[in-house]
DNA sequence: TACGCGCCTTGACCCGGGTCAAGGCTTTTT
DNA sequence: AAAAAGCCTTGACCCGGGTCAAGGCGCGTA
């Protein structure tokens, strides 16, 4: 992998916005570049957290499991998605574990030639800040799902969210995960997800077909998903 | 209140670990002290977080809640604890509501001031990011306890982290909320929690004689807590 | 000392959603 | 193209824990 490649996929994180040229270089210089095959870990709850990564290519969740190997997905990570910068910004290890969920690629960046650039660009400290409060932010909004809504209204949720408006007006919503995965990042089972979608298909909210969902009853859609604009 | 009093209390709180004193003193001379009586609300989710708290006295809740009024108490802050300064400092609304459980006392500290900091104690944006990232950690606890463990796990878990070890070498719990609110900062109703206590005492792990309870068996709490050291 | 109001406990009931089991349907693999 | 392995769906069942209702127990106020 060239190191412009590097720099370009680094440059798709908003963490490194504003880098000059030459410290991104530098600090490309010593990212590494790791392929996952599906399935594979790229790092477990409680390693050593020396570097972080920008997803190039792929799916790789993130999660954590209990004692009894139930998993709760706390995302799903896409191309420019940071995995793993909190903890290890933080200098603590990592809080939950991330696998690819196909084949996916990631560019791997260590945690001390990123934090040395602070004391040469004091400004990096405020993108650290953002993108810590980033991912506070989100991590509320899964607690707040999981804990005070049920899972009719998640999967409403999940769907506005993700929802992208066709060429003919229709919003849709192209799943890239499979109904298991998306399960499990709702906080729930398979069975209760395929139950959920059937009752919203009956009742004319949206039409499923196989992978792609079309929302066909957006307000009634943001009701259940019991806020104004989520 | 006096400024040398206001100094004081900032003190308490890591945020402001290692400002010089006059520093301290300038930020000090623009934060107010409010006091809260039992119920007085803080401030509440969405509102605008020009300002953030530490608290000085008294206990006061930090939660959400859900359309149909149920509300799950994220944390209780105690004495030196911040409060609202995730939001405050990334420049977002609040993400919860905070009141005070009794009554109460804190120092308000106004965003402005504190970020102008920055720019000449670059050292201070360390700090920050100890901070977001402490609270973070702190998140994710809340959410794993919640999502992945039941109703007497989080019990155990609860009392073994806020064992206070007696002169007499056992454990135990000085309860200082009420056990409503402890019900709703473990994510259930006074009801379970009542059932889920007895259950512990009938079993001979705990003693439990009204807002003091004794850890009987500390092994056993920590394997219902499901972990090895939480 | 008595009253009233929260808080706590207990019992009875119920429901969301997890578990188990059994196909049917897709994708890979050979 | 057959076989194998996942993935998805549906039905039947069950359980943790929330809800409702009814006391009992403090504790502050007068």
């Amino acid at each position: 992998m060239a190191r412009e490649d590097i720099i370009e996929i680094l440059g798709t994180s908003p963490l490194f916005k504003g880098l000059a040229e030459a410290d991104a270089a530098r600090v490309a210089a010593h990212c590494g570049y790791r392929e996952l095959a599906k399935g594979e870990t790229l790092f477990r709850e409680g390693d050593d957290a020396a570097t972080f990564f920008v997803v190039a290519r792929g799916r790789i969740k993130v999660f954590k499991e209990s004692i009894d190997g139930r998993e709760l997905i706390i995302k799903t990570m896409r191309e420019g998605d940071l995995v793993g910068e909190a903890a290890s910004l933080a200098g603590v290890p990592y809080p939950a574990t991330a696998q690819a969920l196909a084949d996916a690629a990631a560019v791997e960046i260590p945690r001390r030639e990123f934090v040395a650039l602070v004391t040469r660009e004091p400004e990096l400290a405020l993108n650290i800040i953002a993108a810590l409060s980033a991912r506070l932010h989100q991590i509320s909004d899964v607690l707040e799902k999981l804990t005070l809504k049920d899972v009719p209204a998640r999967l409403a949720s999940y769907l506005l969210e993700r929802a992208a408006r066709g060429p003919d007006g229709a919003a849709h919503v192209e799943l890239d995960v499979t109904k298991t995965s998306l399960a499990a990042e709702l906080g729930t089972v398979p069975e209760t997800l395929s139950r959920a979608l059937r009752r919203f298909a009956d009742a004319g909210l949206v039409v499923a077909e196989g992978k792609r969902i079309v929302l066909a009853d957006e307000p009634s859609l943001r009701l259940i998903a019991g806020g104004v604009a989520e």
